[in-house]
DNA sequence: TATGGTTTGTTTAGTCTTGAAGTAAGGGGA
DNA sequence: TCCCCTTACTTCAAGACTAAACAAACCATA
């Protein structure tokens, strides 16, 4: 079978090699049962994707009181991936192996309002990419603080980088020969939780990041929710007070200006807690040591972040609540006033909902955007237009043996 | 999680039947269009149902620059659906024709907090049901303000009702024979208005229901999000104040606890605008005679729900919210708040959602109800159950002619 | 009157998926 | 040891769907 037809809308062969690489090695029975297909498709899969060369069959697994199982594993030389977070001040790089595992980072400063911001953009991600291992590279993951189309063109709308209908996705498609896969950077989170994190048990999860400002990003059934053009999830402007602070939408009042890194700077400094030209750390370190009123800050901030994801929960109804960004580094101070806040606004039924904390880390926005590429097909019916077919191409283009049919 | 296994639930002729009777009658190629399905396809469905006998051929339609299109019709005879709305003191009943048109409706009184409520609600049902048309009744469908579980077993948690895990799926499946659909109100709403209202030309809407509480019903890509234990669209408990209200669930300061028709009046009775023992009918009546206070009292409630409005706008991005329920007879008193606040709190980018506020009739909860029945396989991957196939199966059951097949 | 264009509907071959029924390979008693 | 049970995998027939090619029925126009 020299050319594989290698359909339309094939998910399930790239749902496999997701599955494999975000758990390790599998039996065909386990993979029909994860991945709620039946066994007899398994068979058929797997067969194409070991005649593909991208699956080997490893050791027989001990019974579980039958017929002992036979482990499929990845091909690991198949491929990596690149995942890039955008922000207004910089960019951040990551490289990925197929499992998800990161392989390098890097970090570049970069001017997302420059007329030149592009070919900038271009030029450091061919720089980043140049230095990567040797094995083939299946595509780049895009991350952005914003508002992405939804055909999986990649236009981009950002208040956050000045950015309106910025065809990132076409240009670096052309300037890289690559697959692009440009993303909503908490949904890129999402996804990678999804994989990698506590959505692999959760088929239903809100994820929520306090940091340089507020987001959220929804999965129903496994899928991302994007909405009708691509900007669900915009928590940070949900209205608080009308007479509230200007914030970067033109609004007053918005969530992101009472719970934003600047703005507990803000209250933090009219509060006199923190001098005039201290910023987070200060406020950091005066909670850490116990001063009263910067404990403060915080927890009227956690206060007002567990109303609003009480809110969330109801018109929700998600299994689980995921918080992340740089603003869990001060979770225990958030937490006095987010816990009480949050269970007394939900009605009884929800109050067991659980909220995970999951640990931060620095590159985790760009591996984020690195796993878009690796789990994008995993993502249903094309939302994601034709890249995610694209990448399922390289790989196997890259790993198929020449060889001959019976 | 399964990609689009899209089970045996042969979604797509129940499409068909629906789509003609929100639209009367279509060809084939028109159909085909509509469902998003290939001709081939809709011949081999259609071919089906026609000798299924639920569809008939119609005259031919004068061309439109080609071969003339064969308009098919459904049988009216096919069946009909019953919907029972359930509130705390009183049931409403509707029945519909398989065109969705109400063809009967009544209203009874009713006990929900009784310990032999379950005993009323059949005999009441049994009473309704013998009333009706001789053509074949395809099922029940049960409208309830409160969660339903996910399976479609009709286990019901209402504070509204003070019921919980209320078996009335089951318990009327038993006593009755029939498929029962049970389904939160505001939800079977959605339906009704995907079927046969806005959401026919839109995937993904918003419903919000105001009237004895507040509702939300979220449809993305043609399907309505229950959220993990069917309970998405709980708007009415976002907490607004801490020092609120007591409200039902037992919380203070939820949205419910400020624009309830029972909210509206505490108000007004508290500011004198109407005496002590008025009710909502008094507060319209001021307001519609200019009374300021009266008119401030709609016109804050409006500019509660128009900043609300706009944080599910933002979380959802849906394209078009609509707006029903017992409350928007008197919408142009909430406009005055409504439209500045909800415009006012939307990011720049979302301004132009588009609001749309329908007529609203006594048994349009009901009716949502009964469309159910006639909906629900439209609904894909059996979140329904096993209720949408027995539904079906009545349909065929009655309408095939004994025939022997080539 | 022929000719081409347009829309409608059908046939055919082929893909993706499943359920049912089998085969393969171990285990634990009697 | 033999028989049955369990689990893992495979084969097979059949359904749902699509694309592509075709046939049918009309219109306009030269």
């Amino acid at each position: 079978m020299a050319l594989r037809p290698m359909a339309r809308t094939d998910v399930n062969r790239s749902a496999i090699l997701a599955h494999l690489g975000a758990h390790g090695p599998a039996s065909r029975a386990e993979l029909a049962r994860a991945l709620n297909l039946s066994p007899a498709l398994m068979t058929q899969l797997t067969k194409d994707l070991l005649a593909d060369g991208l699956l080997r069959e490893l050791a027989h697994q001990p019974s579980q009181g039958g017929r002992p199982a036979r482990m499929l594993g990845l091909v690991a030389s198949a491929g990596r991936a690149v995942g890039v977070k955008v922000a207004a001040d910089h960019l951040a790089f990551v490289e990925v192996g197929i499992d998800g595992s990161v392989l390098r980072t890097a970090s570049e400063p970069f001017d997302a309002s420059a007329t030149t911001m592009l070919a900038k953009l271009v030029e450091l991600l061919r720089r980043f990419i140049a230095g990567g291992a040797d094995t083939p590279l299946l595509g780049i993951g895009v991350g952005v603080p914003g508002d992405v189309d939804r055909q999986g063109e990649g236009v981009v709308d950002s208040t956050q980088l000045g950015w309106t209908h910025a065809p990132i996705g076409e240009s670096l498609r052309r300037e890289l020969g690559l697959p692009v896969l440009v993303e909503n950077n908490v949904n890129a989170l999402a996804m990678a939780e999804r994989l990698y994190g506590l959505g692999r048990r959760h088929d239903s999860f809100l994820v929520v990041t306090i940091g340089t400002g507020v987001g959220a990003a929804i999965v129903v059934d496994g899928v991302i929710l994007r909405g009708s053009r691509g900007g669900a999830g915009e928590v940070g402007h949900t209205p608080v007070r009308d007479d509230g602070p200007l914030c970067s939408c033109g609004n007053h009042g918005c969530l992101e200006t009472f719970l934003s890194e600047d703005a507990l700077v803000r209250i933090a400094r009219e509060r006199g807690v923190i001098g005039a030209s201290a910023g987070i750390e200060a406020l950091r370190d005066a909670a850490d040591s116990g001063d009263d009123r910067a404990t403060a800050v915080f927890s009227e901030a956690g206060h007002l972040l567990g109303r609003t994801v009480a809110g969330l929960v109801h018109v929700l109804d998600p299994e689980v609540v995921i918080l992340l960004g740089e603003g869990t580094a001060d979770w225990t101070h958030w937490s006095y006033g987010f816990e009480p806040a949050f269970r007394a606004a939900l009605i009884p039924s929800r109050r067991g909902v659980p909220i995970a904390v999951e640990r931060w880390q620095d590159d985790s926005w760009a591996q984020g955007a690195a796993t878009l590429v690796l789990a994008t097909p995993f993502d249903a019916d094309g939302s994601m237009g034709e890249q995610g077919d694209l990448v399922r191409r390289r790989l196997v283009q890259q790993a198929a043996p020449p060889e001959a049919d019976s």
